[in-house]
DNA sequence: ATGTCATATACGCATATGCGTATGCGACTG
DNA sequence: CAGTCGCATACGCATATGCGTATATGACAT
């Protein structure tokens, strides 16, 4: 028994299409993140960036685990093989675009930088994962 | 300059987050066909296949080229790699679904045997093409 | 217990999407 | 040149989607 049901195409190109969905996955490549860093870099209101990882995981590409007050997102591989290689595929392409790029570079100063965002002191920092796209 | 523009993510998706626009790429994978075909294979009304083959030409997946009263669809291939790439394994993740599978029995049928579905009486045959996905 | 923090959800709104029906339009036919 | 054929588009409608604001929930701190 798989841990998840198998994506269908239509459930996971409705996913992938939406921009604010497409940077969350981007900032998701390679590691678990908890919600506020997501609200400091793309720099919108929480409950926005809830909804759209709330819909990304009920289509079955990311998961969520709880730690205290927080919830740590990562991407989820997909069951079956064609929808994991077209989402692996879609984190390359997004690693070339230069707002996904100019968010990763704001994910490292928020976590490493001495002037962090403000959204994010106490936080959990980000948990290095095996990124599905490239790194 | 670019026969085409490159295809942004987000376009690309969303032309493929739809199971009628799905169905149509899938007929069109190997072969360049006109709208009756379409019609007749999915078996709905001409204008819901015109609107959405008109979408997919928005989106840059799809060329039309006119040949008296018929217009011929086929798949135009993207400019970017990334999108051509991730066009090509939605195809070939196509060919696996019992539906498309079917869709294409009814086109093959609509072309070769005794008894031609109606709608395309007098419609000119298919054209083989280069394949992008599975064929 | 009370307050605060991180996150999720409810709500109302504006816009987008997909649909069927009706109609427009160019191309061929008599 | 009137009619028909293949296709595209306009229109009205129902539903879906995304948004910001407000509020609920659950965990931790005091």
């Amino acid at each position: 028994m798989p841990r998840s049901a198998r994506i269908s195409a239509e459930v996971l190109f409705r996913a992938l299409a939406d921009r604010t969905r497409l940077r969350l996955l981007n900032l998701m490549n390679g590691q678990e993140l908890c919600v506020c860093y997501f609200v400091g870099v793309l720099s919108t209101n929480q409950p926005k960036i809830s909804r759209h990882l709330a819909y990304l995981r009920r289509a079955g590409i990311v998961a969520a685990r709880k730690d205290g007050k927080w919830m740590h997102y990562r991407i989820a591989v997909p069951p079956n093989d064609a929808a994991a290689k077209i989402l692996k595929q879609t984190l390359d392409w997004l690693a070339h675009d230069p707002e996904m790029r100019h968010d990763l570079t704001l994910l490292n100063k928020a976590c490493c930088s001495p002037n962090a965002l403000v959204e994010i002191e106490g936080a959990p920092p980000p948990i290095p994962m095996q990124p599905l796209g490239a790194a």
